[in-house]
DNA sequence: CGATCCTTTGATATGTTTCAAGCTTAGTGG
DNA sequence: CCACTAAGCTTGAAACATATCAAAGGATCG
């Protein structure tokens, strides 16, 4: 049960008002939707690979990460996922479900079923079009992730992923820059960087060396933003963030 | 102007149709779609990014592939479509396009205006859920591409792209296996599959030479696709596509 | 029928992996 | 609350896959 008295799918809500414009009967439906709350713990398995779904996954607390595995038993992390997030939203439309869903650390989330969305969305077109554009944004953060672990160097990635985590949380109102939260082991960051975790190793250490982060303990303090964007190649676009003040 | 009288959008209906069910009236609302027909040539732009676009590709004839680049200048194809693919639907929802469009080779393609999209998924919901499935298997591609580039080595990238274009293309009708059409270079394979034209070459060549494939000249021909597949841990699930008969 | 783009080849450089072992930290049960 | 254990981090040396550079040969298209 939540800590307060806040809708348990109101950061949902705040996330996808971020992006799309919904009147306050929309937001209210969305807050309405059906949902059963489930605990997992670290490494659980929230979907795997092949399981036929019936709901989908709204992240409350904690974080985790959806993954594919090779067939000589290679994982790739293909995306992770922070509080308030809509994870299962894909596997809605199809069938079988094509990846894992699993447990980063302790996590609450939130499972709504497929034909709920599918009844607020013929009610509300306008709730159509905000879930679908997150859809959207999904596939563009794939096709960032595809470029980092097709074209760059291991350091390029390591700090684009860390860029963008940060990114994230700030936006999400989780963390205030320059530390955040990053309960991921450096086996797992090379899962989603398509790199070892000994090179990893050498390379967060690198980094650490270079003065542009410091990292440990379940968290990450960047200790120069700007550099660690430049070295990173990253641009903030493809997440579709709406532009800050700053 | 297309051969015959078959409407441009048929191929796209077509394809819609083996995932989502759509009722006649349904898919005559998508035949009716507006639309401009624009003819590009090889390396032509479609959409660049940070283009801010007002209508979506439907690929008519011929092949267009999507890409990014690094800040370095790499090249990372993210994605390549064939005759009938709804290609810049992710666009509809996104303020600014995060990716190019390019012509792979001649090409004739349609433009569909966003608004058009909207209006007539409001007006029918079946096409709003076709959609969004499409763009839900989009997602389902890059995270399969995103597995091979950051998990496979060479040979397992170059073979698993081969069989997906090949499968791709005899869903669609495009050709009859072992044969098909793909107008890629080796360079362009290379930023496919996040390797060099020149390792791309040398894999080829070894691919040749162990009875796996026959390439050149536009052209590919499969010669044991049962062990091509095995090569690349190909296995079609992630591309949703109706279970066949065979 | 020339010019450009694509493929092929060889030699060398390099980033990353692999293997293996020691070390540190965090969690668990007695 | 300590000791034990497992998990994660760190280190080094050697192997390997792929990149890079450079140049020659073929194909394709206006």
């Amino acid at each position: 049960m939540p800590t307060s008295n806040i809708p348990a799918l109101a950061a949902m809500v705040n996330k996808l008002a971020q992006r799309s414009t919904l009147s306050a009967a929309e937001a209210q439906a969305l807050l309405d939707l059906p949902h059963r709350l489930i605990k997992a713990d670290p490494g659980n398995y929230l979907v795997r690979n092949g399981d036929r779904t019936d709901s989908c996954i709204v992240l409350l607390s904690g974080f985790v990460y959806r993954s594919k595995i090779a067939g000589n038993g290679a994982r790739q992390i293909v995306s992770i996922h922070l509080s308030g997030d809509l994870v299962g939203l894909q596997n809605s439309f199809l069938d079988v479900a094509d990846h894992n869903v699993q447990a980063l650390n302790h996590v609450e989330v939130a499972l709504i079923p497929h034909q709920a969305i599918f009844d607020v969305t013929e009610a509300f077109p306008a709730i159509a079009q905000a879930l679908w554009r997150d859809t959207a944004v999904d596939g563009s953060m794939f096709r960032e992730w595809l470029l980092n672990v097709g074209r760059r160097d291991a350091r390029q990635r390591v700090a684009h992923l860390l860029c963008e985590l940060a990114l994230r949380q700030e936006a999400a109102g989780l963390s205030e820059s320059p530390s955040y939260i990053l309960p991921m082991t450096q086996e797992q960051i090379g899962d989603a960087t398509g790199l070892t975790a000994v090179h990893v190793n050498r390379t967060v250490q690198r980094m650490r060396s270079e003065g542009l982060i410091n990292a440990g303990k379940g968290s990450v303090t960047i200790t120069d933003w700007e550099r660690l964007q430049r070295v990173g190649d990253f641009c903030r676009a493809y997440l579709h963030l709406p532009a800050t003040a700053a």
